[in-house]
DNA sequence: GGGACGTTCCGTACGGCGTACGGTACACCG
DNA sequence: CGGTGTACCGTACGCCGTACGGAACGTCCC
């Protein structure tokens, strides 16, 4: 396994790419949405190690390296692909409350995490500045509009949200995809460890390790990832709400 | 790029590697200590991404196939490496205070991070249960001894915390990479972006995003992913300081 | 000392990857 | 109909993980 990084060619081009600029359709209908659309229903279906130029190519009835004529390469095609999603979620018009519409942003970044979990593999570093992306970042500095913030703290407090879901969409995004990737449930998942653990596992030297192990184990189901994103999402967003109280 | 995921294989062959029954060491001076060292001293320098059988083989003066000797395959050694720095923190004993307690923890993993930064690339689910991993938690749950939450709010807290760091140090630890990897200072980048954008951004169309992006972009070193990893965790400590009173 | 055996080490090879290079074949313009 | 530009893509190079089978070695028993 390895990490995709953004595509490092011509700023110039990679801009003109993500805008659209000079969008041609070849003979064999191929353009750059097709290809950016093929890339991420491969990604989507097996995840981002799964997709290759040639998967790309093969799936739209085409030759590996007639991909390059509309990509630079595959860092950019990424870039497109990161942009793409980014334009899917729906933003409707917000809710009064800053808390409401900040929660509304949370769980909307989860559900798009849940849609394209290939999006938590890629650099958020020096992001593709496609129109998408723009958009998006307006919509949710929205969310704080009037709370009486500063243009800084506006962006600060987005921003620590964002890294909250994103930990957070890890984590139960990986848990949900762990029993397909893995063809075992967790519990079966559990029964093969259990009896392995036992026997290196000294419950004297980590108690709390062990007892605490216990009673989430035995509360899984009422404690698995989503609620626990629900609830630090529920402690952040108290956090910041004192924090606007006190500005 | 890609990501890596944890090793498939036995069950049992992976238990003991990680626990390091059946320890030997080879004519060559070869053992799993030694490959797994090797192998962290690589992605530690160049990410995983350049991570490869090879390489370790090369480093370590050996052909790349002498390593199948002593570990299964590279999920199972990204396993191995993943337990053997979760090991490298000190844990002190922790201060009295809670919040100074988890707050230790929280700055803890954010370096842990730093000096690993494929740590955030490989997956958390299904995790090896290696002695290092286990001593943590146990550590870890030490930060919230005493507050009077149950033992499945104890685990549901600290994990939020871990998630909000994992988010909050992928934003850090991309960030800081970021200038090495691109051979491109931030200033440099948004140098060649900014009249880029120019051309296609309409600041009527996306008003917040404009002001707001000026403002985070002047203050910019006093508003950096630090302070930015700081800034949400005194929120989300604040909310947890909440909810512990409450309870 | 000699032989047998188990383990360590590794050369080779296979199928996959991204993509550089250069050629072919088509669409369009004159 | 001929010429030109571009879309398409076959081939090849250097990587990757690792299956397979053989070679080299340490150890033990006779």
């Amino acid at each position: 396994m390895a990490v995709e990084y953004s595509g490092t060619g011509d700023p110039a081009r990679s801009m003109a790419l993500l805008w659209r600029a000079a969008d041609r359709e070849g003979r064999t209908g191929l353009s750059v949405d097709r290809i950016v659309a093929a890339a991420i229903e491969l990604a989507d279906g097996d995840g981002i190690a799964a997709l290759s130029m040639r998967k790309v190519a093969d799936k739209l009835g085409v030759g590996a390296m007639s991909l390059y004529t509309y990509v630079p390469g595959k860092g950019e095609l990424v870039d497109l692909m990161v942009d793409q999603v980014l334009g899917e979620p729906e933003r409707p018009e917000l809710p009064a409350s800053w808390r409401a519409r900040l929660e509304h942003v949370a769980r909307s970044n989860l559900a798009l995490y849940r849609a394209h979990p290939w999006l938590l593999q890629v650099g958020t570093a020096r992001p593709p500045m496609g129109p998408n992306l723009l958009a998006k970042y307006d919509y949710e500095l929205g969310a704080l509009e009037g709370t009486g913030l500063s243009d800084v703290d506006l962006d600060t407090t987005l921003t620590s949200v964002l890294a909250y879901v994103n930990g957070a969409a890890s984590a139960a995004v990986e848990s949900a995809q762990a029993p397909d990737r893995s063809g075992m449930s967790d519990e079966a998942w559990w029964e093969v460890q259990a009896p392995l653990l036992e026997k290196v596992f000294d419950p004297q030297r980590f108690p709390l390790a062990a007892r605490v192990g216990a009673a989430a184990g035995e509360a899984y189901g009422l404690i698995d990832p989503d609620h626990a994103f629900e609830f630090g999402l529920q402690r952040l967003l108290d956090g910041i709400e004192a924090f606007i109280a006190r500005n």
